[in-house]
DNA sequence: CAGAATCCCCTCAGATACTG
DNA sequence: CAGTATCTGAGGGGATTCTG
C-alpha cells in the first residue's frame, strides 16, 4: 500500500507545527543539547503541552533522546538530537535550499531572527 | 516571525495527504505529464474532490501547470512538473534516503509496488 | 521545573451528488 | 471527462488548570 511508505510518515510529523524548529533549536544546542525549559523559552508562542508531544513523537521516532536527572531538583530533562536526527537536519537544509532557490519573494528569510536560517 | 519562514510552509503542504504521491506520479508520466484521469486511476483511493484540490495548491505554488484543450472533447486536462517541481523530487529523494537509512524496518519499501520507491 | 489532563475550535479529507 | 458543492467525522493544536 501506498500510504504504508515511510516516505509519508516521515513527512507527516515533521510537517507538524514546531517539529523542525524544535529539531533546530536542539541542533544549536551544545552537543545538539537542550533542556526542556530552554526549548519552551527559545520556541515562542509554544505551549508545554505541544512541545511535550512533539518531544515524545521525536523521542519514539528515535530522533531524539531523553534524558532526566531526577537526583537534582528541579528535575532536569535535556533532550539530544541522535544521529538520525543529525541526518534530518540535512533534509531539512534540502528543503530550505529549495525554497530559497524557487520562492525568491521570500530570500529575506536570510535574516538572523529566523530560526531556520541557522543552517 | 518563525511562522513566515517558507520552510515550514512548504514541509506544511508536502505533507498534505496525496501530495507527494501525486507530485512521483506526474514525475512519472512522459515529460513529467499526466491528464487528471491518469492521475485519478493511478492513485487508488483517492476522490475528485482531494486529487483537484491538491493539483490546485501545487498549480498556485508553481509546482505544476495545467493545460487545458477545451477544444478536444471530452476536455482534456493537463498536469505538468516545472521546474522547480522536479527540484521538490530532489528534496522527496533526501527524504526517501533518510528513510532508508534510519528506519531499517521499512526496507522492504523498495518494492516496485511503492509509488515512493520510483525514486 | 516538567509534565499530564481537559476543553474547544478549526482544518483536512472522505462520501455523495450535481454540472458543462 | 473534469471538475464543483455540500455535509460530515477525525485529528491537530491552542488555552487553561493541576501535580510531583
Amino acid at each position: 500500500m501506498q500510504e504504508t511508505c515511510t516516505v509519508n510518515q516521515t513527512v507527516r510529523y515533521l510537517a507538524r507545527k514546531w517539529t523542525l524548529l524544535i529539531i533546530l533549536e536542539l541542533y544549536k544546542g551544545p552537543g545538539y543539547t537542550r533542556r526542556f525549559s530552554e526549548l519552551k523559552n527559545a520556541l515562542e508562542g509554544i505551549t508545554q503541552k505541544v512541545l511535550a508531544e512533539r518531544l515524545r513523537e521525536l523521542e519514539t521516532e528515535g530522533i531524539v533522546t531523553r534524558h532526566v536527572d531526577a537526583s537534582a531538583f528541579p528535575v532536569r530533562s535535556e533532550y539530544t538530537l541522535t544521529e538520525s536526527g543529525l541526518g534530518l537536519v540535512e533534509v531539512i537544509r534540502g528543503i530550505k535550499a529549495w525554497a530559497l532557490t524557487w520562492k525568491l519573494e521570500n530570500a529575506e528569510c536570510g535574516g538572523q531572527d529566523c530560526s531556520v536560517c541557522v543552517l
